[in-house]
DNA sequence: ATGAAACCTCAAGCCGACTTGAGGTCAAGA
DNA sequence: TCTTGACCTCAAGTCGGCTTGAGGTTTCAT
């Protein structure tokens, strides 16, 4: 059962909760590595739990799965994070979140000012004027549904 | 110019700021809905303008089309919004912002425990496994980037 | 009457983060 | 040995909110 300390990629999809599929995928992004059986199949380390369970965890606050991958190239010898990589890395997140609170405070301060107005004018609009990065389409992290 | 006050695709883009294409889109869903002339090109009323900037800061606000078009669909006789109309709805948007908020800053007070532990484990972690919510996976409305 | 600009429809493409399906191979217990 | 379940690759599909392109028509100022 625990002949090497290698785990197959269903045992590692149910030690993380992420689909089969979706390791592939972040595999074939560059965000997990696996060796290979001579039969091919992949074989993971114990410490990609710990990886995974980073990009889940960085997910859950945002980051996409390029900016993940960033902060985790950035990782001293290329292994996993450790206690002190999360600490730096969780800090930076941090700042990140204190931005989107700021960002969602000022349009709800506009939007109060807006309900008394009843414009929907667009050249008048604060809610409209301000904050425009908000509307940039295109796509990035979803952050909020 | 100002024949019979209606507006060709075009000089409403120009009036809203969206493009023709999105107008066109908008009006597939039936955000919007169009006069035609007699060589089949749409016409828009001058209300239309103010239809679009509702569809426009709802938006910003984070609410998907298909959750906008509910909202205007819920327009007493069907036209549209009007300072009244926008008081109500803008309140009711208002509560989806507060509770954006709070989901933004629980994830924060999470975090900030989580700095210190660094444990980075699926099973103990706070942030993982509160908020399930944030990280189901699927589209709706893009809120923050 | 004409020529350019603006309009039309319909189909396909884009982004991120995956999932689904087809068709085939490998590993391990009975 | 055999069977079954887990694995493999590659291509295509999904979602929302549009954009882009091809190929054709209308409108309007001159």
């Amino acid at each position: 059962m625990h002949a090497n300390d290698l785990l197959a990629i269903g045992e590692l999809a149910r030690r993380t909760g992420l689909s089969v599929s979706a390791i592939r995928y972040y595999e074939e992004k560059g965000l997990i590595e696996a060796l290979r059986t001579g039969g091919n199949q992949r074989r993971f380390l114990r410490g990609d739990i710990r990886r995974l369970s980073f990009v889940l965890i960085a997910q859950k606050l945002g980051l996409s799965l390029d900016e993940i991958e960033e902060a985790l190239a950035r990782l001293p010898q290329g292994r996993n994070p450790t206690a002190a990589d999360w600490k730096r890395i969780s800090s930076e997140i941090r700042r990140k979140i204190d931005a989107q609170i700021a960002a969602l405070e000022k349009v709800r301060t506009d939007l109060d000012g807006c309900i008394g107005c009843g414009c929907l004018s667009l050249k008048k609009c604060a809610l409209y004027n301000a904050n425009d990065k908000w509307g940039e389409s295109g796509s990035g992290p979803r952050v909020l549904r």
